[in-house]
RNA sequence: GGGCGAUUAGCUCAGUUGGCUAGAGCGCCACGUUUACACCGUGGAUGUCGGGGGUUCGAGUCCCUCAUCGCCCACCA
């Protein structure tokens, strides 16, 4: 059989033939199987905002690695699929388009039809990013693939809110939220994003009602938000202005010490300032103080309302004036300060970013021209004292990038104090592991804050909350309305005056108690709410299902190390809270890709690289074996970027300048194409330029090599047949060969067990192409050609193969199969002494095992000096300029046992570097002008009395004299150091002392060789 | 402000418990189409391992410190 195979791996027709193969075959499904031990994934969900980002394809790859790692290891493997209904993004994005492109709000459509948008939206994206998974090569199992809202997991959702609420673990409050004014929905602090923004420092007089003589006619206050003294409702001082400014007084003396001399002036300027306070503030605000003792109140103006002047630590009298307005609704220091005082809390804002009757006149006005309008009344009134320019933190919504106000709502939270607790526990007992482990520090920290889980999201987009609210009813309404049912659970929320029901199984009917009305909760649930109970809801909880038992816990978890608190955490606590078991043994954090400038990767930075752009150029493989070759434990991933001209295919550079623009022109043919910003139809036009990075092509030449060495295989395995191998029938490179192989297997498998993706995908890479192709392969050309030796050549060729292409197959999948069911046609039995059927497909043949017996270290050092000759040889005919086809002659001065060795090695010094050996061995004598390369313990002399350049080999010898002189100087010195000979180990001083014996030989040789060369000369 | 990480060849990165004459790929230089592979082969050049101090017989590796960069968390009127 004799086949024409293509000089470069086609990689898209290879990915569309072994993907459909491996589905159709089944072998990506899995069912629970008591002869197997399970091996689980649940995948990350992506959002289905959008489709997938080359961050998306490193952890889906780095999953899929270990899954088919594992599915060969004889492991019942199991990935199960899905997306994330993503909430607020997935909103924000619909309503963001149906406003572009229809110039409608959510409010205009109304629920279901907005609802039934996003879905539409969802069945489109969804599809698009699992065929994305598909194209990756991702060994999901389909028929198990989730969605968080889709009926099963949206019962387990209802399941695990109803026994919360049970449990007194959800609960309802008034709590100060980040309110998103574009979208209308509250944000967790994890959607928020702060942002240095000028603005101003106003301060401003608050009148002082009916002072007494001598006291202050006002108080000064300094706000950068005028626009909330509408809703201020007191003035606060600190109860010991200059007890607090002692405080800071040592503190910052204390930090003065400790500084270095580049931050002392700024402290010693911070001190002069507070010196400077103490005269110009203190006595002032000791004044004020005791009048807020004595009760006396301030008027409010614009508002003419009464507010109180009150004494509370939050006043720091260092800050400002010293003196801080309290605004309860709209600040969350001022919220705590308003709880602990007592103080009413008047929100003067509407839902939609308005201010709301409450503000008085400026009632209607949005946030921006309400502050305008404040400030001007205030000038006007002569209370307005001094306005500062002044940079300003201000609060963004993630999402939609609006301001982010805070405001007092209704919400459901979830009482973390218990539930975090567990999941400390977790991982500080080592039941969940994360690695690397740095990251668990992170995760305790934030769980010990135990902050209540605001649970409530005022969307369309969701798991709509499982309450209705009934305010008519008594207690004994609703146990006859509800008798004998153990799915509806209600108690009464005194500070609202009404009953909170929960309905665990199927909404509640409006009139479910017979003559009242049921209303039910709007909002729906946080997304992280369902994605916290991912590992188990996937499984079929509630339900106690075989396959529960069988997959959960999961293996491990795979993710990025931005939502260990928000998902991860949450995970943890949510499988113990239903499930009573963690959901993962293992959590592995992987890095994060950079670009070029060491920024992460986005559109809205427009260098984000899309995988499909690099499965196209380079391949899935490719893609695949490069992400894994990148991934190391303590490194982001810095990817420089480029836009691939797509008229000459060359690359260019990204820049901050060239990553914006709408259009490019390539430096080198000057055509021009177009990115992603092209807006206008002229720029349109133009053929796009893909976002690359060449950071792939080691990836993609590796897997041509692989190819390439499959392609020689099957050009010379035409009359493979298989038999028992006797050990004796082996040659030298033969063992070597298997001997690298059984320690690469080892090394592989350690690394994936550890999740050292690079420290796997490098030793595959060494081995792949130094040792089996530029070796291995070169050596075996002969013998291939010679029917005697054949048999046994062709068959460790094509076991090695067999071997190299299962321990690659999780990082090359496509490539490594496609070899694989070409071998099979050949060589259907591969194997040494014991040959044996080859699997139907690589992805489920075994995973290589270590066989010990042919590790053998003594064939590995033989072999070791044969390179080291072979390649002594081959400088010198580099340095010399021998013509390739001219052979030469060589000979080896070296000891009796080192000339064994080498001797069977004869022909490959032929065929490697068209040199003929001479002689090995000590008796070896040298012509008179040679070229020579000293080994320690060996000689090579190429007899060149013909052609040397006498000079060069001259210059070559003197250069290689003076560094082996450096390095006998640096090893003597240390070893006529006292202290190292009698405190370092024993073997470390053996071993320096035998180098400097080596490199004392190795510069006699090249000495004498100098020497000799000098006479010609 | 708190925490974490990084800094090694022009670029991107390896470097286990200290034993290093510091490696790889790309790029660079020279030579080369020898039928698996030019997405290739052979050979070559390239580093005060961010700066300073310390521990040690010995430091890229451990400790302290400074500098620069990145990420996360918390934020003051």
């Amino acid at each position: 059989m004799n086949r024409e195979l293509p000089k470069q791996y086609d990689h898209a027709t290879a990915q569309k033939r072994w993907y459909a193969f491996w589905e159709e075959k089944g072998f990506f499904h899995s069912e629970p199987d008591e002869n197997k031990r399970p091996f689980t994934i649940v995948i990350p969900p992506p959002n289905v905002t959008g489709a997938l980002h080359l961050g998306h394809a490193l952890n889906n790859t780095l999953q899929d690695i270990l899954v088919r790692h594992r599915r060969m290891q004889g492991f019942e493997a199991l990935w199960v699929p899905g997306t994330d209904h993503a909430g607020i993004a997935t909103q924000a994005v619909v309503e963001r388009r149906l406003f572009e492109e229809e110039n409608l709000t959510r409010h205009d459509i109304g629920r279901d039809e907005l609802v039934e948008r996003i879905w539409s939206w969802k069945a489109a994206y969804e599809q698009r990013i699992l065929g994305q998974l598909k194209e990756m090569g991702c060994s999901c199992d389909w028929q198990r693939t989730r969605f968080t809202l889709d009926p099963v997991c949206a019962r387990a959702v209802r399941h695990t809110f109803f026994h919360m609420f049970k449990d007194k673990l959800v609960f309802r409050g008034k709590r100060l939220v980040n309110w998103d004014t574009m979208l209308q929905t509250a944000v967790s602090d994890d959607e928020v994003f702060h942002e240095t923004v000028p603005g101003h420092f106003w301060y401003f007089h608050y009148p002082v009602i009916d002072p007494k003589p001598g006291e202050p006619t006002e108080v000064t206050i300094a706000t950068t938000r005028p626009e909330t003294m509408l809703g201020d409702t007191a003035v606060a001082v600190h109860p010991d202005p200059a007890g607090a400014l002692d405080k800071v007084e040592k503190d910052l003396k204390e930090r003065l010490a400790a500084a270095s001399e580049k931050q002392k002036p700024e402290i010693q300027a911070q001190l002069d300032d507070l010196a400077e306070r103490r005269k110009t503030h203190l006595p002032r605000l000791v004044q004020l103080r005791d009048m807020a003792a004595d009760g006396r109140k301030l008027l409010l103006p614009l508002m003419n309302r009464e507010i109180p002047l009150i004494a509370d630590e939050w006043a720091k009298p260092e800050m400002g004036t010293g003196c801080v307005k309290i605004t309860p609704a709209h600040d969350p220091n001022d919220y705590e300060v308003g709880l602990r005082q007592s103080l009413p809390m008047i929100s003067i804002l509407n839902l939609d970013g308005t201010l709301n009757e409450k503000a008085g006149l400026y009632a209607g006005k949005t946030i921006a021209e309400a502050r305008d309008a404040v400030v001007a009344d205030l000038e006007k009134e002569a209370l307005l004292v001094e306005v500062e320019d002044r940079e300003i933190e201000l609060a963004h919504s993630d999402r939609s990038k609006a301001p982010i106000e805070p405001l007092l709502t209704d919400q459901w939270f979830v009482k973390m104090d218990d539930l975090a607790q567990t999941a400390m526990d977790a991982v500080s007992d080592g039941r969940v592991r994360i690695t690397p482990n740095r990251y668990a520090k992170g995760y305790h920290d934030w769980l010990s804050e135990k902050r209540d889980w605001p649970i409530s999201r005022q969307l369309w987009w969701g798991h709509q909350i499982p309450i209705w609210f009934c305010k008519t009813a008594t207690e004994e309404d609703l146990k006859k309305a509800f008798a004998g049912r153990d799915d509806v659970f209600w108690y009464r929320d005194e500070a609202y005056g009404q009953w909170l029901i929960c309905a665990q199984e199927e909404d509640l009917a409006e009139d479910a108690v017979p003559g009242h009305q049921l209303t039910r909760e709007e909002d729906v649930l946080d997304t992280w709410f369902s994605s916290a109970i991912w590992p188990h809801s996937t499984l079929g909880w509630p339900e106690s299902t075989e396959e529960l038992k069988y997959y959960y816990p999961t293996s491990v978890l795979i993710t990025s190390r931005d939502i260990i608190t928000l998902w991860v955490a949450r995970m943890v606590l949510a499988g113990l809270f239903n499930v009573g078991e963690i959901p993962f043994h293992d959590v592995y954090i992987h890095p994060k890709i950079l670009d070029g400038f060491g920024e992460g990767m986005s559109k809205s930075k427009g260098n984000g690289v899309d995988p499909l752009d690099v499965m196209e150029k380079f391949g899935a493989d490719s893609l695949r074996f490069g992400i894994a070759y990148l991934t190391t434990e303590t490194q982001d991933i810095r990817m420089p970027v480029e836009f691939e001209c797509p008229h000459c295919q060359k690359l260019i550079e990204q820049t901050k300048k060239n990553r914006i623009l709408p259009r490019v022109k390539c430096p080198f043919c000057a055509g021009e194409f177009s990115t992603q910003w092209a807006e206008n139809p002229e720029d349109k036009a133009l053929p796009r330029g893909a976002v690359v990075s060449d950071r792939f092509e080691l990836a993609r030449n590796f897997c041509n090599k692989l190819w390439n060495a499959s392609r020689f295989a099957m050009m010379n395995l035409e009359e493979y047949s298989s038999r028992p191998i006797a050990d004796e029938e082996l040659l030298v490179e033969d063992r070597w060969i298997l001997s690298r192989l059984a320690t690469v297997t080892d090394e592989v498998t350690e690394a994936l067990d550890q999740f050292k993706y690079a420290d796997a995908a490098r030793a595959l890479y060494g081995f792949a192409w130094d040792e089996f192709c530029s070796f291995f392969v070169e050596m075996v050309k002969g013998r291939l050609q010679d029917e005697a030796t054949r048999d046994v050549a062709g068959q460790v060729l094509a076991y090695t193969l067999d071997t190299l292409l299962r321990l690659l197959h999780p990082m090359i999948p496509f490539l490594t199969e496609e070899v694989w069911q070409l071998l099979g046609e050949l060589a259907p039995e591969r194997g040494i002494d014991s040959p044996e059927p080859a699997a139907e497909s690589v992805m489920i043949a075994p995973w290589p095992e270590v066989d010990s017996k042919w590790a053998d270290a003594k064939i590995e050092a033989q072999f070791a000096r044969f390179q080291e000759v072979l390649r002594g040889v081959r400088e010198i005919r580099a340095r010399q300029g021998v013509p390739p086809k001219k052979a030469i002659e060589f000979m080896v001065r070296c000891d009796a046992e080192e000339a064994a060795l080498l001797e069977p090695m004869k022909p490959y010094f032929e065929s490697m570097a068209a040199a003929h050996a001479v002689g090995f061995g000590p008796e070896v004598a040298p012509p008179a002008l040679a070229a020579n390369v000293a080994l320690p313990g060996a000689e090579i002399f190429v007899d060149l009395a013909d052609l040397i350049d006498v000079e060069a080999e001259i210059k070559k010898k003197q250069e290689e004299l003076d560094k082996i002189e450096g390095f006998i100087l640096g090893k003597k010195k240390k070893l006529e150091n006292e202290n190292f000979v009698s405190r370092a180990p024993a073997v470390v001083v053996e071993k320096e002392r035998e180098g400097l014996v080596e490199l004392e030989e190795k510069r006699d040789a090249t000495a004498l060789a100098l020497e000799q060369l000098k006479k010609q000369a």
